[in-house]
RNA sequence: GCGCCCGUAGCUCAGUUGGAUAGAGCAUCGGUUUCCUAAACCGGAGGUCGCAGGUUCAAUUCCUGCCGGGCGCGCCA
């Protein structure tokens, strides 16, 4: 949807008797760009009015036309049927957008909405000792473009990387550390000698379900200090830390805050003992637990039996850490769906501690990654590493630009390497973003390093076209331009698209989903490929005033997908 | 058993708060390059929108019940 729409709905409104907003609602996309670019339906007003919806449809037309100076951003208003439509001026539609895109630059589509309201957003959040997988890729990139979308929306995001770094899989690694560690390959191999650990920790379990006591009295020991678990602990944390680093990197991925939940280590007391003054803990097979008065929701614990603390005790601790903070308007965690329960809970308890801003936390969550040939186990070390991922997808990209140059008879970019970087990053990222975040999804490896249609690669691939076209003009982009030469209903179409990326963002950023924003990139790329493929339609030719025209709009195209990739997390090269 | 999520073309998915002939990409078939980058474009074929009821002038969209899949349901995170 674009501005277009509400100035539509602005016309009706007097028309119809109604507030704009009511109108607005009710105004929608004809099935077929011939028809009109926006349908008012007249079907509601038919029931109130006990009239044939064709005939008020053709009363409104009538009255709106003739309140239109005919000067405006809209003409043509017809009843279609039941309908009222009507069409954008293209002409105007250019002189208000094009220049406003080529102003603005890198802030164009973005948005004030926010007034800079403070929204900590949790991502990625791995765990310390095991290693990044593919399925870490889903709250990292969608985290990722929320902070991004959140950002150019106006809002004053915190990217926080909520480090699982405590807990009883310490206690774990503990345990197998006293029978088998080795600290010199600890230093050598890193994480990948944490994940044989743990596999190691939980074959021996089969033969020795004792282990599993083992290694809570481990964490309990870690919990109350114990100064060899606290160096152990730290070597594993420093050595998990800099593969995540390495990935993150190569992502493009930087947080505001890393705290791990050790963080938070001295702030469960207190929450602990608000709890048990408001009379909310009960005993239960000596653990702790709080009712939470809903059968749905069951009950909660906070405390094992042996005193240590749990996940939760940990996450209320840091959501009052983070109010304390950051005073938030909301907060998001991007946490997968298997944990809706979880946060279903802790909410509950915060309402239950009385804080008010418990409606504020708001549980972001995301499909699943299943694998198709085969279940994948983390435990038998079966993994797929997401930096190898990226990788290979890298290299594929680097091998497609090799190909390429040959075919075309074209050198390589100068900066090749930075060129497949982004493509196969790019590639990566945008296969995941692209559809809604509550879908599961396969992986597959010719999904993630296809670079054919819906992906990240066609859309940096319109955009590099297009900066290739600025170069061969040789000279500068003005907006000084006759905007009657982009009065086509194709232009008028891609400028409707690019247009609509701001609404995409706002849209995406209320339902925290970034798939809004990745559609509208697609349908603005497609819009303009179209034009471009067309044999009669040369951005630049001997006509010089119509060359700057179409340039104006070729660059505007570009400009709304670098934004918008941005806000996905993904750079664009400029040659491909 | 209970709760949450999902079910749209062979495959992967859109469908903007119910509205006009349900749209893309991949795969498939056919076409487009004396070159503004074919990682593209155009066209064909392909759908009882899981099933059955209900509400409504109108349901892929809302409600109920089934069926199918996923996830979760106290001492992991």
């Amino acid at each position: 949807m674009t501005r277009y729409a509400r100035t539509f709905a602005a016309l009706l409104a007097p028309v119809v008797g109604k507030p704009v907003e009511e109108v607005l609602s009710g105004i929608g996309k004809p099935p077929k760009p011939e028809l009109g670019h926006f349908a008012y339906a007249c079907f509601p007003l038919a029931k109130e009015r006990k009239t044939a919806p064709p005939k008020i449809a053709a009363e409104i037309a009538e009255a709106v036309a003739a309140s239109m100076d005919g000067g405006g951003a809209l003409r043509d208003v017809k009843a279609v049927g039941p309908y009222v439509n009507v069409f954008v001026d293209g002409r105007t539609a250019a002189r208000e957008i094009l220049p406003d895109a080529l102003t603005r630059g890198a802030d164009f589509g973005c948005s004030q909405q926010g007034g800079g309201a403070a929204v900590p957003v949790d991502f990625s959040s791995p765990n310390i000792a095991k290693p990044f997988g593919i399925h870490h890729l889903r709250s990292t990139v969608i985290g990722h473009a929320l902070v991004r979308m959140l950002a150019a929306a106006g809002y004053r995001p915190i990217g926080i990387n909520h480090i699982g770094d405590w807990g009883t899989q310490f206690g774990q690694l503990l345990a197998i550390w006293e029978m088998e560690g080795d600290e010199e390959r600890l230093r050598s191999e890193g994480i990948h000698y944490l994940l044989e650990l743990y596999v190691d920790f939980n074959k021996r379990l089969e033969d020795q379900p004792e282990l599993r006591d083992v290694a809570r009295e481990r964490f309990r020991r870690l919990e109350s200090g114990d100064a060899e678990c606290r160096r152990l602990w730290s070597l594993f944390r420093e050595a998990s830390l800099a593969e995540f680093n390495r990935v993150y990197a190569l992502l493009g991925i930087a947080f505001d805050d890393t705290k791990g939940e050790s963080f938070y280590e001295d702030l469960m007391a207190p929450v602990l003992e608000e709890l048990a003054a408001k009379d909310l803990l009960r005993e239960s097979e000596d653990a702790t637990l709080v009712e939470l008065g809903d059968e749905d929701l069951g009950t909660a614990l906070v405390k094992k039996r042996d005193g240590s603390t749990l996940y939760l005790t940990r996450d209320l601790a840091a959501a009052d850490y983070r109010w304390r903070t950051y005073h938030f308007d909301r907060a998001l965690y991007v946490v997968g769906g298997a944990q809706s329960l979880h946060f279903a809970q802790m909410k509950r308890v915060l309402e239950l501690l009385g804080r008010e801003w418990h409606e504020r936390v708001i549980h972001t969550p995301f499909g699943m990654m299943r694998f198709t040939d085969r279940k994948m186990s983390t435990r038998k070390g079966d993994i797929i590493y997401l930096e190898e991922v990226l990788e290979r997808a890298v290299e594929l990209a680097r091998e497609t630009i090799e190909a390429g140059t040959r075919d075309k008879d074209r050198g390589l970019p100068d900066d090749l390497d930075t060129c497949a970087h982004r493509i196969g990053v790019g590639a990566v990222v945008f296969n995941d973003l692209k559809n809604r975040r509550v879908r599961d999804v396969t992986f597959n490896w010719d999904d993630v390093l296809n670079f054919e249609g819906e992906t990240g690669p066609y859309l940096q691939y319109t955009a590099a076209r297009i900066a290739s076209m600025g170069d061969k003009l040789g000279r500068p982009i003005t907006a000084q331009v006759d905007f009657a030469t982009l009065d086509g209903p194709g232009e008028t179409q891609l400028l409707l698209a690019i247009d609509g990326l701001e609404a995409a963002l706002l849209r995406g950023v209320e339902a925290s989903e970034p798939s809004y924003v990745a559609d509208q990139l697609l349908e603005i790329a497609q819009r303009f490929s179209t034009l471009y493929a067309r044999r009669d339609w040369k951005v630049i030719s001997a006509d010089d005033g119509l060359s700057d025209a179409r340039m104006l709009l070729a660059t505007a195209t570009r400009q709304a997908l670098l934004n918008g990739l941005g806000w996905l997390g993904i750079e664009v090269p400029d040659r491909m």
